[in-house]
DNA sequence: CTCGTGACTTTGT
DNA sequence: TACAAAGCCACGA
């Protein structure tokens, strides 16, 4: 749950990383937590999930189809990328 | 209690 | 930029 509410305070246009997720819902080293409880999101959620990315600044999972959907919907909040699929965390990532 | 697993992270080639 | 290795952590078998 905590986890579920981090990532809801994500607002619009911008980011944020598992490992800040993490820190920020009390789990200070569980970044892969993070993204396990993404992964078993119903989908149905009101959980901006396409805003979570690694500390890279890219997407590091599944499906290609999935990682499409995750970019498409970044960009249609005026998250830009480099051709890499790299997000410039710098000006993105949530304070 | 031990093991395997994974939408991660760092560090070093 | 890409890959490997080693941490880390919650969960379930």
């Amino acid at each position: 749950m905590r986890i579920y509410a981090t990532v809801d305070s994500i607002p619009e246009g911008r980011v944020s990383t598992y490992g800040r997720i993490a820190e920020e819902a009390g789990i200070a080293r569980g970044a892969r937590q993070v993204g396990a409880a993404l992964r078993d999101l119903p989908g149905d959620r009101k959980i901006p999930w396409h805003r979570v990315i690694n500390a890279a600044g890219k997407i590091s999972h599944g499906s290609p189809a999935q990682a499409a959907l995750q970019r498409r919907l970044l960009e249609r909040e005026g998250v830009t990328m480099s051709e890499a699929g790299k997000v410039d965390l710098a000006s993105y990532v949530w304070p």
